[in-house]
DNA sequence: AGCATGACTAGGC
DNA sequence: AGCCTAGCCATGC
């Protein structure tokens, strides 16, 4: 018995939220997922706009990897002066390339789970 | 209850 | 090949 309203409260709930940031920790080191894609594995595969909320609600609260996160293109959508930078510099840190447009190639760093 | 915001995405011109 | 538009989902005021 939780409570006579039924409802258990979002903690460890199945709320989008709370599946999409379990799916961005899944992101193993040294790969990449687009916004889309983590919406998609969280079931909802039309919510990317979510995981971009998800992220301004937790950034640098929780414990994301918010830097594995980028498009669907493979640039980085942050705008300069945003962390755009640090972002490059993190996956970069985690052997992720960029190549002169600034891309990740994503057949090579592109999360597949 | 409706409108505005947000690091999107796919399709069309 | 590049830019624009419409569609989607959840939260905050």
């Amino acid at each position: 018995m939780k409570s006579s309203t039924g409802k258990c409260g979002p903690a460890g709930g199945d709320t989008l939220a709370e599946r999409i940031k379990r799916v961005i920790r899944r992101i193993p080191r040294g790969r990449v997922a687009s916004y889309g894609q983590i919406a998609a594995l969280s079931g909802h595969p039309r919510a990317a706009r979510t995981v971009v909320w998800i992220l301004h609600s937790s950034s640098g609260k929780a414990r994301l990897p918010w830097h594995r996160v980028i498009n669907s293109r493979g640039t980085i959508s942050l705008r300069p002066g945003c962390g755009c930078e640090e972002q490059r510099a993190r996956l970069t840190a985690e052997g992720v390339g960029f190549d002169s447009a600034g891309r990740v190639d994503l057949r090579r760093h592109g999360w597949r789970p």
